[in-house]
DNA sequence: CTGAAAGCGCTTACAG
DNA sequence: CTGAAAGCGCTTACAG
């Protein structure tokens, strides 16, 4: 079963490579109708299918690009990956996701893989690790996005919640509860990464801001397998708090785990909000107060910018997009 | 910033590309130290890149493959695609994945499209519409995997859950505990859906086999926004059932925000066991009995399949395997 | 209105 | 041990 070439469609019609390659491309300017006619009844009769592959490396784009997430286990990530595909398929670009795990070597290989196979252009929720890879990228012009993360110099157009608002929001819906010790747990803060730190410094600005005192047993950073045991020694400090803040997603199911094993009353023992909406939030019992990101705008603006770049737009330089947090209140708080 | 080339390379360690190209593909049978060490230095001076579009080109293969799920907003979906992901990424192959949003035109788009970008196979969750597409497919002796769903007729090897027994593990499950009256609720049935029909007939079987008559009233199957309604009529017949299988994940969380809008009791006024196992089963107040399917070994499996092939391995002839679900006893039944 | 020719960046027999 | 040449399947100025 060989394939069938352009080269076949144009013996098959008697034109030659040039006038299918005009036809494909519908540059049909100068093309008589009698020849279209008869490419059309040679690619049909021959099921041409054309080569994107070598088109490719004549035109030297690959109209796909790549999009590399810090961690694919958030739901935030998974929802603006499929915002990013629905507006790349509905723009013809092809989208390669691949998953760094939080692993800076694992995000360096995905970015020469990708470069390899000539993406256009590449989403990245960086890990904060490869600096220079990306400092020597912007140098080349390639086109580049970030998304969740920013790192600290890079003149690279991110795509950030307002990380510091979405904890205000939370903090200042707390207090109007009447909740007086507040306490956030959130990932290990090691590595730098935006979110955290700003959902941190949110909510120790927060605090500040309504005259409450900060303690900082209240205020833990640790990973995900840490989580419920350092939740746990914070309820039963001598004084626990009378609610929590998870600071993402996967921090709320630790808590939540916590909950549950312990049988916790939620919210008159522990009120609880969490950041990221996650699917279950409405269903659960209580149903769960949270932080929602616009994930799907954050995804399409991401595409947007990238494509636009990629079809020639000009650079956009420091330009850090802050989106809005919205507050869905329901029972846990 | 023009790209460097091979030819840069040659140039500069002063051998030519033939040369290089050997060095690159490891080639070393007969190359001397004294030429090695000057390409390597060389690609570092340059800084050199392969591009693996010309690569491709030109040895006819892309190490890429597809994977076109039928709807992504299965959890299952997106476990499979992980693991074929991980597989694929250890095996140096990239995955391109598109949503067909239970679509066959949609598919049919995609598969177009990668089969124009020259992907060496497919892994697909067929919507059921496209049957003459993938029969092509076989006789052109493109590999191809399928997974959740066969297609009746279709000679291509299908990674499946055991439907029938993961729906007797849960009827059996429930007669045990003593309910008596099973509903069942699946999304709609037209268009011929495997693990649907699968598992409405295990149902049937399950229910024969303990000597249990059929009840038409309580096995509906319709698709996402009118379940909450079915199932609430089932709840509202003279003779309610007391227990209700949830036939995949988003039928789940309809069936839980009724309950939750109704303020029912679960399990003392209705049981409930669903089927696919959500993030939150062990989290939810009562935990939910779930029937997992094994979606990491499946999508490992797939994806080792679909490489071997396109390695060279012969055709599996008519190869359905079918994996052997789990129950997962919770509290919710 | 259409065709011949060059070239995209590689790989691969083959020659030496 | 290394190089010259052909070719993968397209596109694109350019000539006529």
């Amino acid at each position: 079963m060989k394939k069938v070439t352009m080269m076949d469609v144009a013996k098959e019609a008697n034109v030659s490579k040039s006038t299918v390659s005009q036809y494909i491309n519908k540059r049909y300017d100068y093309m008589s109708v009698e020849t279209k006619k008869r490419i059309k009844e040679a690619i049909e009769k021959l099921g041409y299918q054309p080569n994107y592959i070598a088109k490719s490396l004549k035109q030297k784009k690959t109209s796909t690009i790549g999009v590399i997430v810090a961690n694919i286990l958030h739901s935030f990530s998974t929802q603006v990956i499929r915002a990013v595909e629905d507006y790349c398929h509905e723009h013809d670009f092809h989208v390669i996701v691949c998953n760094a795990d939080d692993d800076p070597e694992k995000e360096k290989k995905y970015v020469e893989m990708l470069q390899a196979k000539q993406v256009d252009g590449l989403i990245v929720f960086p890990t904060g690790g490869n600096v220079e890879l990306f400092q020597q990228m912007v140098e080349q012009n390639f086109p580049l996005v970030f998304v969740d993360r920013r790192i600290e110099g890079l003149d690279v157009p991110s795509i950030l919640l307002d990380n510091k608002k979405a904890i205000t929001l939370a903090v200042e819906h707390l207090l109007e509860r009447n909740y007086k010790r507040i306490g956030i747990i959130t990932p290990s803060l090691i590595r730098k990464i935006t979110p955290r730190i700003e959902r941190i410094q949110g909510y120790k600005d927060a605090l500040e801001k309504h005259g409450l005192e900060l303690n900082e047993q209240y205020i833990k950073s640790v990973d995900v397998p840490l989580m419920k045991d350092t939740v746990k020694e914070m309820l039963e400090l001598p004084e626990p708090p009378d609610a929590l803040l998870a600071g993402n997603d996967l921090a709320l199911m630790e808590v939540l785990k916590l909950v549950k094993e312990e049988g916790l009353e939620v919210p008159s023992k522990l009120a609880i909000v969490g950041v990221d909406d996650v699917s279950f939030a409405s269903l659960f019992n209580p149903s769960l107060t949270t932080i929602a990101q616009p994930a799907f705008e954050m995804g399409t603006d991401a595409a947007e910018r990238l494509l636009n770049r990629i079809k020639g737009s000009p650079v956009e330089h420091s330009c850090v997009t802050y989106y809005e947090p919205v507050l869905r209140k329901r029972q846990s708080s």
